[in-house]
DNA sequence: TTAAGTGCAAAATCTTTGCAAATGT
DNA sequence: ACATTTGCAAAGATTTTGCACTTAA
């Protein structure tokens, strides 16, 4: 994704193009996996610790990345796709996140059947995912 | 659940009994629902802040309770009970975590059939879920 | 030009560590 | 008696806030 794709990313989600929004959307793109803060601030050094918070925490608002929580409070960013859907007023994601307890990449993986769930009594309106297990590289 | 099952809980697993384990732990079996550490310390007035942290770490080591993460970061604790089971020394919770968006609290819910999720080329050994709507009573 | 974003300093949280005193076995 | 747990103080880590300066539209 080139920076004009980009610029318009976000001025379509109505944000104002700077130089530190575009760095950091940039680093994802070119990573292309869910990074860790720690991963994000490497990738931006020279950009303030603060304004990384500001930037995620409006691009989170935007839906331009999601949060991944992990077990005990591992949180990645991951770049929002065309699958994320917007389904009355929430952002669903059709996917599923994993771990690889190899090589502990995450990743964001779509499923053809996503599960459906039903508890007796219960309205589910969200399901989230986490698994872990082998990756693609790490099993064979 | 009494003392004496309490102390015989703690005993199995090898820690010693003292008067803010049984606390802590009672805590858990009266209000029967996953806490956070607020509500923890909350019903736990006199215990350090420091010895509760201690406390959770040394019964989630022991699988007495376990940490539910829930988006953002909220983590709780629940205790966990005889269908926690314990497979290849990982502790596996065939039970899915439930938030009310009206009430929100959390549950964690046995289902009948837990769904199996099948990813090409990957191996899958644990799946965790989480789900949002509404529970039994803000659903009616 | 003027509204929005940024960097720096500092505050507010949250979690861990070290050690002497208290408690459990 | 001896090992373990606890409380307190303090260190570390993480996230947020306030405000003057800079940048984007």
């Amino acid at each position: 994704m080139m920076h004009l794709k980009i610029k318009n990313r976000l001025k379509g989600s109505g944000l104002t193009v700077t130089k530190n929004r575009i760095r950091v959307f940039k680093c994802f793109t070119i990573l292309d996996k869910p990074l860790t803060l720690k991963e994000i601030r490497t990738y931006n050094k020279g950009i303030d610790r603060v304004t990384i918070f500001r930037i995620l925490k409006v691009f989170e608002q935007k839906q331009i990345i999601h949060l991944i929580t992990l077990d005990h409070n591992k949180t990645l960013y991951a770049l929002c796709d065309q699958e994320c859907s917007v389904v009355k007023n929430n952002h669903i994601h059709q996917h599923l996140h994993f771990q690889c307890d190899n090589c502990h990449d995450v990743s964001c993986l779509s499923i053809d059947e996503f599960p459906s769930i039903k508890v007796p009594n219960y309205r589910i309106d969200d399901i989230s995912i986490n698994v872990n297990g082998l990756c693609q590289i790490c099993n064979i």
